[in-house]
DNA sequence: TTTAATTACCACCTTTCGGTGGAATATACA
DNA sequence: TGTATATTCCACCGAAAGGTGGTAATTAAA
């Protein structure tokens, strides 16, 4: 049970970005204090630009940012959709595709709860949420 | 978020044999009831019959079972365990080694709620508890 | 206008996971 | 003891995830 490496990835890059929200940083920046491997994250870091997760300037001195004042309207299910898509929340772990609340595989209750749990947890948090260490449970 | 499919296919063959408890089955005949590919299948069963989690019998009118009086002691966290393990479970989300109770990253209570409230969930129910639709939430 | 620092893009490499093929071994039973 | 039906074992294949290298495009500033 485990996100991709990936998404982990994109979280640490968005958190550090929102603790250091409206300064600029250059992937070599980003690479230096985040330990992710330089390519991968210059590939990581267009994506979350192009999803519109980040502000990116081009040439020299510039680089990615989190704007201070976007911080409460950045939600974490908006950054693992981002990159690992949000579908695996709504399959049944059994693989039956006739499992429903109605109709449930052995563990569809148990995991259901798991994974609502889960799922409100990325949809009630937002960047400035971690950043007050106001986690939100539910 | 999400188990690997080798997980997924491990605890559909468990939950499949828990409800049939005592008979024995084939590699052959678990693919057709379970659409989970021939071979691959039949390294899986192996892969638990050597853990424990399924007794076997060679040859001829050979397969998988298991036992009914063991259903009670066949817990969740081992089916992960044996095919996926476990470690997942205790590694910071933000990859920061240094991660604590006292030292906490920005997600990690957030985020060591839902890693407990899973590992309870596997570590507390057994193939029986599924069966009995009598699935304890901690 | 040149240079340096940066992102963007494209192709490829490596590792891991899921999956397949085939032969060796085991076993029940006719 | 022969045969059919199993598991076991080993090697490989293919797809996806993670990771690298090189070059073109962009931009600030000397």
């Amino acid at each position: 049970m485990h996100f991709r490496k990936t998404t982990e990835y994109a979280i640490r890059v968005m958190v550090f970005l929102a603790e250091n929200a409206g300064k600029r940083f250059s992937v070599n920046a980003l690479n230096k204090t985040l330990d992710i491997p330089y390519k991968y994250l210059g590939r990581l870091m267009n994506q979350l630009a192009q999803k519109g997760l980040v502000e990116v300037t081009q040439g020299k001195y510039g680089g990615y940012l989190v704007n201070a004042d976007r911080l409460s309207e950045i939600y974490l299910y908006q950054i693992v959709d981002a990159v690992e898509g949000l579908q695996d929340y709504d399959r049944c772990i059994l693989g039956f595709p006739q499992c429903s609340d109605e109709n449930p595989c052995a563990l569809h209750h148990l995991w259901m709860e798991q994974r609502e749990a889960i799922k409100n947890m990325l949809y009630s948090n937002s960047l400035a949420d971690l950043l007050k260490n106001n986690f939100s449970r539910r």
